[in-house]
DNA sequence: GTGAAAGCGCTAACAT
DNA sequence: ATGTTAGCGCTTTCAC
């Protein structure tokens, strides 16, 4: 058939209305759903829209009603280069933003709302998504933020628009969110060391202003001071490879015949068995090895990784039910919801 | 300060005229940079945007212009499971997603434009997208498809909007893409093994049904031929470690002292990896192997991946930049861009 | 160079 | 239950 020559714009309102012999309004409640219409003028409605290829314009809708039908989700880290560099960070390349964008986007889906991805790096960044949800541009703010100190949780709270955040804010904000039982987690890392007899136990932390890399570190400690290892030696590295491997090699230089390892996320417990077994350790028989996170990593690593499962799509899927119910009702009070840990037990401890 | 009590409606550019004393065309040249204005007029409407603290609203503009300064960046896949599910797919997890989203986000971001993630994975949902592509709700869509037989880059070409993808469309579509020269790519990975005396090379191959897996199965081939390895075994599997570790271990079972493998993906290699070293195998020693991506697990790999990189980040930007050009002038014809590999050496060949 | 006025396509009172 | 009407906030001829 084709859409005919020309610039072939598309079919309005008030065309199904002329085709089906009735007027703006009432093809808007058609299509919109409102019960109150005579079930035959209705299906005449229908066919028109059918006939005609309607489909309603979302930004004159928007104009009117105020809601787009789209949330932001935003990742915020502080700009890595000073000076405004192209090439986005390195957020996105991590496993966890995959996660959480397969999260987000099975509830949405289904509710047709999809998610604009925004990028916050700087100042100007943030003012712009501040303007772009003060105006309505999009009806709510997921936010992911990679930032201890940053500053839109609390920009976004004060702003009174909908928004929540992926883990606790580094600096309290009213702002609801999801999270996962960080201390929790790091317990049932501990019990398992413990579980295998691990005498001297050391821990691969993550960087300590972040404060889920605190609280594992906090739990972790108190769970092993219960059990008698008062003291638990740590280093402290990114949360990469890279972090994980030098992490390592410091404590291996100071404690030789360590026998137990708690890494503060799976990447640094990836890197930690590189680094032992380039030192001859064997895992898990020399030393046990536990991470976090039960990223697809735990899999790949040899041998695989026993670590503390974090559901992160289901955090993810909580964290947009949270903004869209914040979003049909503003005035809810901040809500978090705390996710349970799970300890999966794999090769390495 | 604050925004003031009550509903504290946005400003808008009635508002702002009336505050700087002039009509709303000039705001509203002002705030669209025409040159045309009056230096004076001017400075007094800046004055009185910045007072006011307005901002446009995008849903009134783009209903006048049609445009929306919104992408879709569109992952299609057939669905999985038959009914429908909620929590979305593998495609996520996949570190490519990461970093085709950093190279897009990369080149959109300074020119103020924001990618829409939709998801497709049934007709209803492909349907949906055509109908918001059609209807302007997106200025363009740049597709990640995992799906050799989809058929919306066809559905795309002919509807005639704006569109691109990234990798070359399964079936033939008269759509701009981006890729990879994957033979040549294969062509290097021959050659390193061939340069490290290997007598016995095999594949570990991707997918035959997807064009890349294809293209690289086929440069190889013909380039271990040109160095007198005429046939070369391989097993088939999926684009994931499991896939590497199975196509592996039928390998080996058939050809137990060969001395080369190429993979046609980094997770295919880590696989491969895997089950070289249950078997005993030691690599390099024993056996080398070569990848292809040089995605972030290429250095998780023990020992480092030797792989062939692809560019993923730059050619997600060229993509984006694809796409710009072909909004801003509609009647371009398609273009594709192909960029170069290279082998990257690291300890596994 | 600037203003007046006409819509863009839609929803939501209000009237009928 | 349906139609009429008045905008939502903006850009864009068209006069001046």
């Amino acid at each position: 058939m084709g859409t005919g020559p020309g610039p072939a714009r598309r079919p309005t309102l008030e065309q199904v209305a002329k085709v089906a012999g009735v007027s703006r309004a009432t093809v808007s409640r058609v299509v919109n759903g409102v019960e109150s219409v005579d079930p035959g003028i209705r299906e005449a409605v229908e066919r028109a829209v059918a006939d005609t290829g309607y489909v309603p314009n979302r930004a004159a809708r928007s104009l009117v009603t105020g809601r787009t039908g789209t949330i932001g989700l935003v990742v915020s880290e502080p700009r890595a280069e000073p000076a405004g560099g192209p090439p986005a960070s390195q957020v996105y390349a991590d496993p966890f933003f995959g996660r959480i964008v397969a999260g987000v986007l099975g509830e949405l889906a289904p509710r047709r709302v999809h998610p604009l991805l925004i990028h916050v790096d700087s100042a100007p960044a943030r003012d712009e998504l501040l303007a772009r949800l003060g105006q309505g541009d999009v009806d709510g703010v997921a936010l992911v933020s990679v930032w201890p100190d940053d500053p839109l949780p609390r920009l976004l709270a004060a702003s009174g628009a909908p928004a929540v955040m992926f883990t606790r804010p580094g600096q309290p904000a009213a702002l609801s969110y999801v999270d996962v039982a960080h201390q929790q987690g790091a317990e049932l890392a501990a019990a398992r060391l413990i579980a295998r007899d691990c005498r001297r136990v050391v821990a691969v932390a993550g960087p300590a202003d972040l404060p889920a890399a605190r609280d594992r570190m906090d739990g972790f400690r108190a769970a092993m001071g219960r059990s008698g290892q008062l003291s638990v030696p740590s280093a402290e590295g990114a949360f990469s490879l890279a972090g994980g491997q030098q992490a390592m090699a410091r404590l291996l230089a100071g404690i030789p015949d360590l026998d137990g390892v708690f890494a503060a996320s799976d990447l640094m417990a990836q890197g930690a068995l590189i680094t032992l077994a380039d030192h001859g350790h064997l895992v898990p028989g020399d030393v046990a090895v536990v991470g976090f996170d039960d990223s697809s990593v735990a899999i790949a690593c040899r041998p695989p990784l026993t670590t503390i499962r974090q559901p992160v799509e289901e955090m993810a899927a909580e964290m947009a039910r949270l903004l869209l119910a914040r979003i049909d009702d503003p005035d809810q009070p901040p809500r978090s919801v705390i996710f349970e840990p799970a300890l999966v037990v794999r090769g390495s401890a």
